[in-house]
DNA sequence: GTCTATATAGAGATAGAC
DNA sequence: GTCTATCTCTATATAGAC
């Protein structure tokens, strides 16, 4: 891997805590401790919490974005490309410690908290989520990988919700195991 | 309604802040804000900030659980008893401000931050909702009002999650209207 | 049970030297 | 860019009077 930039590293870092514990739970003082430099010095980087958390959702929206991209690019049917749309939820729960969860999901939790700035920023990680939902529904509606009643739009808000619930869920007590199995449940229903 | 005790007071202004921003948003100021007493008075009832949520999860789980078993005890198929079921969740994003989620649930995304014994009657909740999942399911099956593939055990933490999930995104701009419309969606799918 | 007053610690943030 | 030092505010929690 590249050498990471400081600026990088406190974004890692932040973006870590807010997986675990939330914004409301991580301090300056903690990421200062982790990335090894100053109080101050975060502050230099990012004046206030609010930028770094801007910033932070940027850059998660962005590299999420990417890798569904790479899914919508790939060949496969709809069905092939649900599976591998899950398996990008469940990439963020064993990458690192596994302790963790969508960073963006658990600030949507801590919405109420928040600059009205990051609550548009989630929105739109939510509309972009549904839009490449979406088309991989009506893919696999199409070419017969994929047959479901009601409405995409209703499948795919049913689809995110209950990923990111997962997410959620799987901290408390849950495995790699219990996501894969109720992943499963979810394809072999449609 | 009876007149609550201050006690009650308190619990329910815990509540309602929890489910609506988190516990670590959350402090003994705010309470005695709405509360209408002062810090120590909200202190001489709740020592500690993890006393008061031992007991805010307490009398959650207690009245949740209520809710179910009179689900339990009605007349009704599996069918009739899962949208009960379901109609239980839509019934916390209904009452009150709307803003807020199951404050369990949002413990849980806390969770890493919260005492071991708090934790532990978390996860006492999610099994407990579990096995009535798995009850009604069970039912369903036996009666022929619920058709699906796969076991009680992932449809049941399918369900699960996602009503939970649901509860969390739903405040990210969603409405009533979107929380029934995905559950509906699950319904013709089982 | 509720109050005032206070202790102690940590938060986010800024000024200015190097 | 990073540092020390400091400001201001708020957090949890306790002591003791009424």
């Amino acid at each position: 891997m590249s050498p990471a930039s400081t600026r990088d590293k406190i974004l890692d870092a932040a973006q870590g805590f807010i997986a675990r514990v939330g914004v409301n739970a991580m301090s300056y003082k903690h990421l200062s401790d982790v990335v090894g430099i100053r109080k101050a010095s975060i502050h230099h980087h990012f004046p206030t919490k609010t930028d770094l958390l801007l910033h932070v959702v940027q850059r998660y929206h962005g590299h999420f974005m990417l890798k569904l991209d790479s899914i919508m690019a790939d060949d496969g049917n709809g069905r092939a490309r649900l599976e591998s749309y899950c398996k990008v939820f469940e990439e963020v729960l064993t990458r690192g410690d596994c302790t963790g969860s969508c960073p963006l999901g658990m600030l949507v939790a801590e919405m109420q908290t928040l600059d009205p700035k990051v609550k548009v920023m989630l929105m739109q990680f939510y509309k972009e989520n549904q839009h490449r939902l979406h088309q991989i529904l009506e893919q696999g509606l199409q070419d017969g990988s994929l047959h479901f009643k009601g409405t995409r739009e209703a499948l795919g808000a049913l689809i995110f919700s209950l990923l990111q619930g997962l997410l959620f869920l799987t901290r408390g007590g849950g495995s790699v195991q219990m996501f894969r199995t109720t992943v499963d449940q979810l394809l072999v229903m449609v």
